[in-house]
DNA sequence: AAAAAACGTTCACTTAAGTTAAGAAAGTAG
DNA sequence: CTACTTTCTTAACTTAAGTGAACGTTTTTT
């Protein structure tokens, strides 16, 4: 199962033996069941998580209601921000799935940073990708209708249509369940038509 | 003018007079007039901004309509996706008002990074930061209705108000310029009642 | 200073999302 | 397998945003 883990950091540096040795001494790869909630508002963790097999989401709870902010899945990390800011976290993070996933905190990351420093540039390269691609994931939001939304998820993130419930992906598309079964139907007319 | 930098910067590391004097070496400092296109759709830059002094505003042009993703102001910096990615840019970037901003590029910064490994902690620190705070920023814009994001810009970013039109607060807030005007007109009618 | 352009507000009308409620469908537990 | 719960869809009604247009104000240009 590290395999996958290896195999996508061979993306951006390779790794000795002895590397991948130290990654595997950590002992971070965690399976995690479904329904587990990994960190609730209130928390102080320190953890941070990268999918390796799975669906993490993040969601606020605002009277009652939960509000899906975000999904992660194979090859996405997520570093909440309350690790970041060392403050209580204003949301939940829990798993869509039975996942697969490694958990490391900052601690951990500076003993292997020392040890190899090729870690630490692969982590400032991937903050840097992540960071371009939240930007232009929020771009893309703030420019987009409720429909377009969904048939640019439609486009680029099929899987999800198919492993996350409609009303966590009606939040996250920024609408109510019920809008998002009415614009579906609307768009299967127009179709039609 | 640059010692605007450097009490920014003292806040996170303290610099030795041979840091400061690499830096002004550098000469990244510049003084740009209100309404300068600094990066347009298409363009292949590789320039990164820091606002000393003004206010800098990214925007899409869609069918011939602005539509203003963020506002950068005094001690925000702004690394467009373009360079990261080394594609041709997807928006523009513009002085809302006569500006002082420094201007680096890749190179540069790994050419102090060299010499001051200072910079590199405190650059990765600074995108960390950053990151925590974009996704605080989308997940709000997520949550709240367009009244709602008004009047918490009305809290948090004050200011903004005053130095920038309507119109593109408008479409930052993800609304048409007469939406807005409407949505005002009810909030001070409610205040009244 | 006059003319032109850009900006902000208001209005009437259209379109789409929120709300409340009811019922069908699917999934889970006993 | 049945009962229960959660999820999804549909519908009628309410509320708010989009649209097109008019009009006064401010800013820019010449």
């Amino acid at each position: 199962m590290q395999e996958l883990l290896f195999d996508f950091i061979s993306k951006y540096v390779a790794l000795t033996e002895k590397e991948k040795a130290a990654l595997v001494d950590l002992n971070i790869f965690k399976t995690v069941k479904k329904g587990t909630v990994l960190l609730a508002e209130g928390d102080r963790s320190s953890d941070g998580y990268f999918v390796l097999e799975g669906c993490l989401r993040s969601y606020y709870v605002l009277e009652g209601e939960e509000k899906t902010t975000a999904f992660y899945t194979e090859m996405e990390g997520l570093t909440p921000v309350c690790v970041l800011t060392k403050q209580p976290s204003e949301y939940f993070v829990s798993t869509s799935e039975d996942c697969i996933l490694t958990v490391s905190d900052p601690s951990m990351e500076a003993e292997i940073f020392e040890k190899f420093p090729k870690f630490e540039t692969l982590c400032r390269v991937l903050s840097e990708e992540l960071l371009a691609k939240q930007q232009i994931n929020f771009d893309d939001f703030k420019i987009a209708t409720p429909e377009q939304r969904y048939l640019s998820l439609l486009e680029k993130r099929p899987d999800l249509m198919q492993r996350v419930p409609q009303h966590q992906l009606a939040s996250f598309i920024g609408v109510k369940p019920q809008s998002l079964s009415r614009l579906r139907a609307r768009i299967i007319k127009k179709s039609k038509s």
